[in-house]
DNA sequence: CTTCAGGTACGATGCAAGTCATACCTGAAG
DNA sequence: CTTCAGGTATGACTTGCATCGTACCTGAAG
């Protein structure tokens, strides 16, 4: 049940326009925002991102986040590991998941 | 011969959606690269880009870019001067210039 | 074995977006 | 005035994409 992982882009293949695509849809971003907040960078299940939207559209968003290779996802058979490429993401496009995080304009005085 | 601005959003007002939706196109961000790349951020003719496609689809691109409130349209009547609205974007969203330049693997990741 | 929940594959659909053709406007230069 | 280049408006076409319905797969629990 070691659980193998569906193949990404190396990080020197990573594409800007790819990446701008996939953050493009709303609730990618709102995955990759998510994602991002979390800092410890632990594995999480695909439907503890509660999308209002269908399994089968689910299934399009993340394959399109891993093949803009933004995210890992791990497959266990019957169930998905969803995880954040931070490492290559900071190092391919360094300033990237800080700007997922100015999503709010009021983001200068928060609570 | 002063010159109108075109409209485009305040600074509070922009967008991470609509800005990676503008920039999720080849041709609009080509244009967005070469601009971030010129430091002195000097009013440029729409035609300075040669992009290949169409003048009416140029329009089209540069209306998007202007409501996305990464450029600023100036209007001439029979010409028309384009002008990048870094402050504001560094200000709202900032780091996100530098990632366009970094397009191309070869500066610092080299094969 | 059967059942069941999570996920995928395939196809269809509806809508947004990129593109261009035609026609028109604007200002500058003859 | 006329001419001409740069730009826009409108409409049509085409492609891409988000979405879902149906059917199927996978592994775990009865």
């Amino acid at each position: 049940m070691a659980g193998r992982n569906l193949v990404g882009p190396e990080v020197d293949a990573l594409d800007l326009g790819a990446v701008f695509r996939a953050l493009a849809d709303e609730h990618r971003r709102s995955v990759m925002t998510e994602l991002a907040a979390d800092r410890s960078d632990s594995e999480r299940g695909c439907n503890s991102f509660d999308l209002p939207i269908s399994k089968q559209t689910q299934t399009h968003h993340f394959r399109v986040l891993r093949e803009a290779g933004l995210i890992d996802e791990i497959d266990y058979g019957n169930r998905k590991g969803i995880r954040l490429r931070r490492a290559d993401i900071e190092k391919r496009f360094p300033g990237l998941l800080t700007l997922l995080g100015s999503e709010s304009p009021g983001g200068t005085a928060p609570r």
